[in-house]
DNA sequence: GTATATGCAAAGCATTTGCATTAAA
DNA sequence: TTTAATGCAAATGCTTTGCATATAC
């Protein structure tokens, strides 16, 4: 998987190096939604000498050519989101920032009515829905 | 209005301070979202000498008594939002993060399958819509 | 009078950047 | 060979904190 993802940004001119292919790796191996740091740990796991510099460029990297989204959660921390479409959404823990990704019902229906949308054109819709995980209900 | 939160406040044992009365006028004076820096600005004009630190210990105790709320943007800044309640939506200029509340129709058909909630009681739903607003998509 | 809020300046964090070095193509 | 990526360390920007002083109650 990592390979065929590779190959697609080779393909529009990125240099395949250790660190890049070791982020990418650690992306695709996870299945919530990760921190710089949790990247950066994961990617040393296959490249002990990755900086965090170069993890966060290539994230940066990876947004700007739409392969990831990243999320801001309410504690100012980012996570990095491996998937990818316009409809993605979210559900998050207020206590300890532990993210899922959902497909809620009724999306399909939310609509911004002109008189609201004070001459923006609107290119996307976000849905977050926010909880406490089993974890943190248990700290309250 | 001030005069009448402030009161709620003061009821919930808030001191009543010139600075805090400053932040409050700066919150309830403005119709966009504010950052931290022009919540100063703005109290600032009315009690020159509040400092920066005071505005953030008073807007993080404003939003812990659930006056106010927050929202992260996608640069990473913290905007400030004045009003409140559990259904409150927004649509967010991507190119300059100029924010404004918004009451998008078919918000109520929205629902999170039980299968999806992870063990999480969700308690709220954020809608945010994303676009750009007419002055940044002229600079495109 | 007493507890709390303030201002200042310093500390903290997550993230970004400059630059010399290294390596992919 | 040439251009781009890396690592390091320093810089940045927003936000928080410690502490002595001032002040609301």
């Amino acid at each position: 998987m990592v390979t065929a993802l590779a190959d697609r940004l080779a393909a529009r001119g990125w240099r395949i190096t250790p660190q890049r292919r070791a982020v990418l790796s650690a992306l695709e191996g996870e299945h919530v939604h990760l921190s710089a740091d949790q990247v950066h740990a994961a990617a040393r796991g296959v490249v002990p000498e990755v900086s965090l510099a170069t993890v966060y460029n290539t994230l940066n990297e990876l947004i700007a050519m739409g392969e990831i989204s990243e999320i801001r959660l309410a504690d100012g921390t980012t996570r990095y989101d491996p998937k990818t479409g316009p409809d993605h959404h979210h559900l998050v823990c207020g206590g300890c920032g532990l993210t899922f990704d959902v497909a809620p019902r009724g999306v399909g229906g939310l609509s911004l009515p002109q008189g609201q949308r004070h001459g923006m054109a609107v290119e996307t819709v976000e849905v977050v829905f926010r909880g406490r995980c089993p974890n943190c209900s248990r700290r309250d």
